[in-house]
DNA sequence: TTGTATGCGTTATCAT
DNA sequence: ATGATAACGCATACAA
């Protein structure tokens, strides 16, 4: 133990801890920190009661005589037991684990979400566990396999299409919500923000800005809910009569890249926006790089707006205007209602709009005189 | 054996399923295409053979007469039959699937070490599982229960601390390799990159384009391995004869705002540098970003370097020069020794330091005259 | 209130 | 080369 020692020279962190370790013990079967780990059956041995005892007292301690209950804690204390998860899904079928499969970990909205997600799971003792497809086929059949064998309960999608490829149609499924986009395919619940209100708040601050030259810098292609934001966009201009030109309507993937390479295009056409309204909050970054780039001052030049509200949105300079999603709350929302699913059976309903927040900063200005 | 034929016919989908029900067979369980999914016995049945010969043909091939062989597999297709992962590893006592835990998936570090992780592991047949604990103790210990119960063969440590809470020195934890930064408890092996090594390319360049004055922003508290970064600032800085001035050399957390801060501190103090030696690329922006609030220009005014080379560090106005971490290298090593480690049982090495890369971009110039 | 015994789906040992 | 069967750790129906 002078090993310990050497530590609490070196760090202050966790020095005692150590020091928490029964050294009483059982000379036999040292319980603690030992080669096996200690099943129902050790526990039972030393409680002096059957293994059905030890069940029931940790699962349905109301039917176990108090005294009794007792002396299996105390076993359970002693030997550091802890139920085979694999063992008792193997028995009841099922697990108490929650998948969450996304294709993209780095997804700067994916983390907060999955706070949201995390803490109503834990809160109904349910863990969760992520799996990472980087939207490759074969890795989606890994975790559909994984849910195949019970070893979840319940599947969280952080996608739009179910990422299981061909057997995407065969595949039998836990239950299942989706969350930040609504999931193509498959008819499963879906939690997120309210695309076409949080669009509509961007392109309403514009206009009442005074901006009518308004370009979208849309996504088609990647994400359901980015459709669902140029919908938003389109009916603000045509409800403030004026209408869109789709001549500064331009389509990208929701990248950086992606919004430089529009602002390039519109400089090349010569059919240049007084405002950016960007479907995300990366494409609006790239749409500022580009513009500062090319020398121009924002808001004083060009305005930009975003969607999202990205860790990174606030630090850009100018700071950036944005939609702001729940996300933590879309994350808690998803949870209880894949909860709810998992002991109902049926979906209370089928989609979940959050409502989305304008987050005014300072990339937003009246547009520049004489260009309007 | 028509069964099959019918089964070549209208593959895929699993429609036709039903007609391949031995009719013949109990009447009873129909095998395919059920709610509950078929087992090893489903497809012995079908096969005419044991459930043995099917575990055989499965992972011992060879052990099986061809003709058998090809029984079984045509059953497996029928049924569409997947180990129950749950079972086997029961039996087993390990599992064929690998723990992440990261105390934050946010980091923009740990997407691209995951994909190293996770390409090397399919390699090998293993998956990977991650697991996010916010360093939160309760959550570790959630992932405790499920390494105590062999639902993890191994695992990788995306933190500096076991995160187990007071477990922690009972735990009995399965092989473990420590990424991206050492792992101070526990003397589990550590795939990084050479912090020092790197941290010292960043202030020999600085201290090659004329600056003496470097300011150091470190992080003594969040992760272990950026106290070796320092270390490499001052083996740089006596190295060339300069010695560090403690005035200059400021603690934070490694974070943006700790950036912000160190600058508005060393202002405050009036003992300004001429560069911003940063621990981390977080930091580093947090620099940029009071720099210019307070209207300076970089690099003319000051330079800055960073560590990492996060994704967003490209991006920057400037764009960041800093030190690159090959992390999508650092995730197959580190996967590979706790591969090797699942073999052989020791590990062949207990610290693999990758090369970092020097990564000059536009935000380092020579110190602006009259301040140096 | 408690104990006995069965089965969850596998793999491995031992026969054949 | 193949089959019967025990055991992995647990939860529960049924007995006591």
């Amino acid at each position: 133990m002078d090993i310990v020692q050497n530590f609490a020279v070196t760090f202050d962190l966790h020095v005692s801890l150590c020091s928490l370790q029964p050294r009483d013990e059982t000379p036999r079967q040292s319980a603690v920190s030992n080669s096996t780990p200690a099943t129902i059956e050790d526990v039972a041995r030393i409680a002096n009661v059957s293994i059905a005892t030890v069940s029931r007292a940790i699962h349905t301690p109301e039917k176990v005589a108090n005294s009794t209950r007792l002396k299996v804690n105390q076993a359970i204390a002693v030997t550091g037991y802890t139920t085979n998860a694999m063992a008792r899904s193997l028995r009841l079928g099922r697990s108490n684990m929650i998948l969450v499969v996304a294709p993209d970990i780095g997804d700067p909205n994916f983390s907060n979400i999955l706070i949201g997600l995390e803490n109503e799971a834990r809160s109904h003792g349910y863990g969760v566990l992520i799996g990472h497809t980087q939207n490759d086929a074969q890795r989606g059949l890994e975790y559909l396999k994984f849910l195949n064998s019970n070893q979840a309960a319940g599947l969280i999608l952080f996608t739009g299409i179910l990422p299981f490829g061909h057997q995407t149609m065969t595949a039998r499924l836990p239950p299942s919500v989706g969350v930040f986009e609504p999931v193509f395919n498959g008819g499963i619940p879906y939690v997120g923000v309210d695309d076409i209100a949080g669009a509509r708040k961007a392109v309403d601050l514009l206009i009442a800005e005074g901006h009518r030259k308004i370009a979208f810098i849309g996504d088609s292609r990647t994400r359901l809910a980015y459709s669902r934001r140029r919908v938003g966009y389109e009916t603000g201009m045509d409800a403030a009569g004026i209408g869109h030109d789709l001549r500064i309507v331009l389509d990208g993937d929701g990248t950086i890249e992606s919004g430089r390479l529009a602002v390039e295009q519109l400089f090349m056409r010569d059919t240049l926006p007084t405002a950016f309204m960007c479907v995300n909050d990366q494409t609006a970054i790239g749409v500022m790089i580009a513009l500062k780039a090319r020398g121009y001052d924002i808001p004083e030049d060009f305005s930009v707006t975003g969607f999202d509200d990205v860790p990174q949105a606030v630090f850009m300079t100018p700071s950036l205007t944005t939609i702001r999603q729940p996300r933590t709350a879309i994350g808690k929302h998803a949870m209880a209602l894949l909860l709810e699913l998992l002991s109902n059976g049926e979906p209370p309903e089928t989609e979940i709009l959050l409502r989305p927040d304008l987050v005014v900063r300072n990339s937003v200005a009246p547009p520049a005189r004489g260009r309007r």
